[in-house]
Parts: C-alpha cells; sequence; structure tokens
DNA sequence: GTAATATATCAATGTATATTGATATATTAA
DNA sequence: TTAATATATCAATATACATTGATATATTAC
C-alpha cells in the first residue's frame, strides 16, 4: 500500500495530465461541443471549421483519456463526453487548489 | 455592449489561457506550495529542487497572469496565491465543462 | 465486386515554450 | 564601497505537440 506522498505524486500527475489535454483550445472546444449532445466527427468539423484528421487526432486524444466516448452507428462515429469523469477531474483540481485542507 | 457569442469567446480564451498556465507541472506545483503559505524564491526551489531561475520564471508567468502577487521583505521576495482568482477561474472551468445550461 | 462516404493513421513541418547557462540587478551588512 | 545573498533577465537549446497533406481503412449502397 502505498503512503501519503505516492499518492499525492499520482494524483498530481493525474490532475496535470488532465490539464495539458483540456488546454488545447480546440480540444476544449470539442468537449464543450459534445458537453449535451453526441456529435459524428463530420459534424464536430463542420461546427469547428476544422479539418477532418484534426479533429480526429483531437477526438483520440480526449478518448484516450478517457474524456469521451464513441458508437459507431452506420457509417458515422458519433462521440459523447463522460459527464461523470469530467466532473471527478474538476473536483480534484478544486481540492488540489482550493480545497482548505 | 457585446453579443453573446462574443463574450463567450473571450470566456473560452480566457479559460483555455488558464489551463494553459496551470498544466505545467512545476508550475502547478509551485500554485500547491503557496496555497496556504507565503514562500520565498529559494525556499520554493529548495522544496522542488529546482534551479532558481526556471521558478523565477514560472512565477513571473504565475504573476503575469494574476495567479500569484509578490512583495519584498528586506532582501527577500516572497510569493503568496491569489486564492480568489484561482477560485473564479475553477467555478468559470466549472461553468463551461460542467453546468447544465 | 465497385463507388461513395466517413473516419483514422502516418510522416513531415512548424511553433510554442520549458529548460539551461551565463549574467545582471537589487538589497543588506561590514 | 565592497562583499554576500537573493532574485531576475537574456540568449541558446531542447522538446513537446498542434497542424497539415497524403493515404489507408471501414461501412453502406449499387
Amino acid at each position: 500500500m502505498k503512503d501519503g506522498k505516492e499518492k499525492n505524486k499520482e494524483n498530481i500527475d493525474l490532475v496535470v495530465k488532465f490539464l495539458e489535454v483540456v488546454s488545447k483550445k480546440n480540444r476544449f472546444k470539442i468537449l464543450r461541443l459534445l458537453k449535451n449532445k453526441k456529435m459524428c466527427v463530420g459534424k464536430i468539423c463542420r461546427a469547428l471549421k476544422l479539418p477532418q484528421n484534426l479533429v480526429s487526432h483531437h477526438l483520440k486524444i480526449l478518448k484516450n483519456f478517457g474524456l469521451i466516448s464513441s458508437e459507431r452507428e452506420g457509417v458515422r462515429i458519433f462521440y459523447r463526453m463522460n459527464k461523470k469523469i469530467i466532473r471527478d477531474y474538476l473536483r480534484l483540481m478544486d481540492k488540489k487548489l482550493n480545497s482548505k485542507l
């Protein structure tokens, strides 16, 4: 079992990794688009006026980190935000930077 | 007066800029050190095992963005976190990524 | 099967910026 | 005013990674 310091270190690495992922403007915008609705790649491209390969690239990063999920519907692949996970990260950030303890 | 879209764009730029600033591990650690106490540069260097010029560099970025403040005490300069500002950014992030609206 | 559409992957490039090393500035003490 | 300490700045390098262009893969319709 880990001691407190190691646990803390892991948490910091995790929060910082989260921040790295969402601190890119295009990824942040994609996340916001997916906040309340699922969208296919093409629609995201059109909404943000970004080329398809770039959007796919960012979607992959967001998905690898667990912030979004995807499901195929015929020829399209729809993405949606993993709201609970986002909430957990926001809470962790708050704990690290804002909590009294 | 700005319309809603412009206001929103500014907010996104601001949040993303905040995320850029805090998404670097060393800066994040510095912020955490300053969460509950003021510290001089040398002490921050020793605490994080980082060279002085690098710490000064990161402090400057954090200060320019308004996340920390400084005051000289004799030969030393003490830094502290601007907690209210941090809280405001955390709230803004929550609004953008987590609020129901 | 082939064509058409949607998405993903790969290699190359460009850009931002973290880090380092050397040096400059400011304050205090003698 | 000189020495010692603390901090900041500047130039150079290294590195991460967003972006782009070209191409590959997967699904559906014919």
